[in-house]
DNA sequence: ATGCATGATGTCACGCTGTGCCATCACCGT
DNA sequence: ACGGTGATGGCACAGCGTGACATCATGCAT
């Protein structure tokens, strides 16, 4: 068991959740991850900037793909319908692993530290959305607005699908939500 | 010059925004603050819990000032007006010091860790809207809904309006938002 | 005025985070 | 066998944030 064995990384990330669920974010050390993971505190900080980025390395790939499906969205779309679509792409990627995204949010639920750093994520997957909605000719406040709709509309209904049956849809979910929040505004 | 010289919270806050502005929050110690205040770096971490809380001591006054005008809006208001008079409270006690912002945001900007908490008190704001939408009988997911589309018009019409010209209203900017908002989701 | 309780500040020690620098080891092609 | 390459370890270090205790100024009672 020397060095090289392989995977080093998803090592790291399967001794961070298992430690954060134990003992807590707080009493959990680096070195401790690492000592699991069979490596040492240095190499924890070649994979992962930081102590929080380790329960976070899946937001990139999320991000891409939801932005590639918003711009690919049919040029007829209007903006509200284009998030809408990047949000069934979000769902979709998001929607299995049910038991998986319990534990991680309660972790997370559990730490202002965590609940900081996904916060950062959202925001930076709503400028993304911004960014793709302007590309799509969409001007401003418009994009940035709607751009924040969907990662609202997503928060709200990925923290209600979390906390539900395992067997709950989260597209549909998504959907209704969408539908709710159309709803709330033209009545408002 | 001794100890006891009153006003440490303020002398603490004024040499923080002047050393983050002068030489960036990276390059500017916790000593290096205190000393500048005349006080301890220990001293500091008795009135902000890090470093960064230093920067946002007025959230909280704020929360409840928002909070306060969303709860006491009229009853036939409907939940989006709700959020609408509790912008404008907001607004109300943003519009002014526009200097200040400016020079406050361009610190935070400048920084992901600072972008982060103010992530999280918009996050703490939209929660304490929501509650207070629970308060006035407005069911989940509607309440949450709507707490974070008030907080989305927030953030970018804030952003904006730094940006801009100093002489501009907030108020009537965050006006339009809200209108521009509800115009998309009708379209949508 | 003296002494004493109170609260704010200073001092010290400590564990942990995150980084720079260099040494060490495994693998791979030649 | 040999050297290059890339991943890992070891070490030192500045800085953050906290606990425990000492010190000082202020106001109040006597």
């Amino acid at each position: 068991m020397g060095r090289w064995e392989p995977g080093a990384s998803s090592r790291l990330r399967a001794a961070a959740l298992q430690l954060y669920v134990e003992r807590g974010f707080d009493r959990t050390t680096v070195a401790d991850i690492a000592q699991r993971a069979g490596l040492t505190g240095r190499t924890f900080f070649r994979y992962f900037a930081d102590k929080r980025e380790v329960l976070f390395s899946g937001s990139a790939t999320l991000q891409e793909h939801v932005v590639a499906a918003l711009i690919s969205a049919p040029e007829v779309f209007s903006p509200i319908e284009a998030v809408g679509a990047a949000l069934d792409t979000a769902a979709q990627m998001l929607g299995g692993r049910h038991a998986y995204s319990q534990q991680r949010q309660s972790v997370i639920a559990a730490n202002a530290e965590l609940q900081e750093r996904e916060l950062m994520k959202m925001a930076a997957l709503s400028a993304a959305l911004a960014d793709g909605l302007r590309l799509r000719g969409v001007a401003d406040p418009d994009a940035s607005l709607a751009a924040e709709l969907g990662t609202a509309v997503l928060r709200v209904t990925f923290a209600s699908w979390v906390n539900g049956p395992a067997n709950r849809s989260l597209s549909r979910a998504m959907r209704e939500s969408l539908d709710h929040l159309t709803a709330l505004t033209s009545a408002g």
